[in-house]
DNA sequence: TTGTATGCGTTATCAG
DNA sequence: CTGATAACGCATACAA
């Protein structure tokens, strides 16, 4: 029933030559006949053949493959970093394998291992292990790059945005706005994004804030919950260290009748898609995800090429939306 | 540099034995004496080595890969097939591979086509192209099932959830509730599911309900576009074939002042996380989606290891969330 | 220009 | 219980 794929010897076959020249005419080489090249491609056709990746693959000790690690899939954020590693990867006749670690952070060793058995090299997204794993990871596995994280003392390339000073800028605007207690809902402590910017917050002491920080999470409902812990502390402002948070703190607050911006602000980070819609629109900051991915696939293509020059690893500034859920301290 | 991966060939040599063995030892086949095996077990960790899998599969004929074809990762709408179907492979000791055709029908076929290359069979989820080319696809790969799409005429296992009853269900509500009138903002004209929403829609006429259909789309902005075309025909009700939509058209009515639901009410389809905290929350319609992966795994697993029994192919309920951005007609 | 033979890293068959 | 050795499907030196 299931027919076998014809393979490169049943077009050998069918057309009367060697799989030698199959394979030449498989690769484009053009060191045959325009005769036999077209008898050849006539018979591939006819059996309906394409070459095995993994059968060449093997035979050329590459994969055209690149796997992708990501925290968390149904995560927006992560979208747009992934749509533009997709384009340059599929531009350079690459192919991705994607896949999530659902936020365990003690799976992500075994996903990028695994990841990088069956890929050419691997860009990390945001991972969340500590920098003794990711340098050992990086031992094992030299075509790494990370994005949405510099790990530069672990020795691996990295593209990020600098969430700090977009933070810093959002939290001095609170102060200009009169603010002078900020509760800070906080995502992963393993995240080094969600750490830069829980410091920008302690920074913003300078201007005369004080912070406290509650647990979040990177879903609304974690949001939602946050958003309690975070009213204990009789704060003028909460900032949320992502918008899937800020939006469950919105959801909260609008249930208790707590109106925002009147007698709360609410930040969040990221600007995803919803940020603009969510009521009251959203205050936040937008980092170009776009560029990080793009970026993130250059560096990776030039260590896989064995390219010499070594690519800048860029902090990529993040720039303050501001909408209509931040107003003057009550 | 760049240090060659050790093979099965150098824990051969470091252990004193034959390669074999080793693939013996790797694969845990018993028939090899224990003191062996242990001598076998200590070379490969002391050179950290690990099997090949592309290796392997192309020696077994398989890949233990399972390849997921998606329209859209940036619809959340997704996500918990995806979640589900992740869950069943891990268990089962598949690895996925994940593509997305980015909405454009016309890649769907060749994403398709490479995934089964990879991959030991290739799950679907929504795909558009037409049954003429879905047939021609199944005929090619017998190992593939279709999720969130009936498409039995093309000979396709297939699990999908029944929208049709479930939207018809929120149109004899808005009908309850006094309407006569609703603007139907669609998705894409392709998609199956859109189409069983709107053939609902239609079939309102049955309670009273005059059906206009307008082009919308699967993002915010579309949803927010559709709006303004919507209102032209001045319905009394929204049905946005996807929450999606819906929320956009929340997004836009708010900007222009239009209450909801005192002046229009708004209904989306499948209750994404968001729909709850929108404002206000949004009127849907919840699928089964964990359970639409969960079957459509359990499917192909099923048609891989060759069992004969033919899996059911389940039209799953949906079931009607009533929030408050329905009311009664104006 | 074309064909032959070998290797890529494993698994499995068949002897010993 | 263990070891040669032939596949698996393809690419490529090397010969012709």
């Amino acid at each position: 029933m299931t027919q076998r794929r014809p393979t490169i010897s049943d077009v050998a076959r069918e057309a009367g030559v060697s799989i030698a020249t199959v394979s030449r005419v498989m690769r484009r080489n053009d060191s045959v006949s325009p005769a036999l090249a077209e008898r050849v491609r006539e018979a591939a056709d006819r059996l309906g053949y394409r070459p095995n990746p993994v059968a060449r693959g093997l035979a050329l000790g590459e994969s055209r493959m690149i796997g992708v690690f990501v925290p968390q899939l149904a995560n927006p954020y992560f979208h747009l970093t992934l749509k533009a590693i997709a384009g340059g990867t599929n531009e350079d006749g690459y192919r991705l394998l994607v896949q999530e670690s659902d936020d365990v952070t003690e799976d992500e060793t075994e996903i990028v291992d695994t990841l990088y058995r069956h890929a050419d090299g691997v860009i990390m997204l945001a991972p969340r292990m500590p920098d003794e794993l990711l340098q050992a990871l990086v031992d094992r596995h030299p075509r790494l790059v990370c994005a949405g994280r510099m790990a530069l003392t672990a020795g691996i390339p990295s593209v990020a945005t600098d969430c700090h000073s977009a933070m810093l800028d959002m939290a001095r605007t609170l102060a200009r706005l009169g603010h002078r207690k900020v509760a800070f809902v906080s995502g992963s402590h393993e995240s080094w994004y969600n750490m830069e910017r829980w410091r920008a917050v302690q920074q913003a002491a300078e201007f005369g804030i004080e912070a406290v920080r509650v647990q979040g999470g990177y879903s609304v409902e974690e949001g939602r919950a946050a958003t309690d812990r975070a009213l204990e502390h009789e704060p003028t402002a909460i900032m949320a260290s992502n918008d899937l948070a800020a939006i469950g703190v919105l959801s909260r607050l609008r249930e208790l009748g707590i109106g925002v911006p009147e007698e709360i602000s609410v930040t969040g980070f990221d600007d995803i898609p919803f940020a603009a819609h969510s009521d009251p629109p959203l205050t936040t900051a937008r980092s170009p995800e776009g560029l990080v991915g793009a970026l993130a696939w250059t560096m990776l293509r030039s260590i896989i090429v064995g390219d010499p020059t070594t690519p800048p690893q860029p902090l990529l500034r993040a720039e303050v939306v501001v909408r209509e859920s931040t107003g003057p301290a009550a």
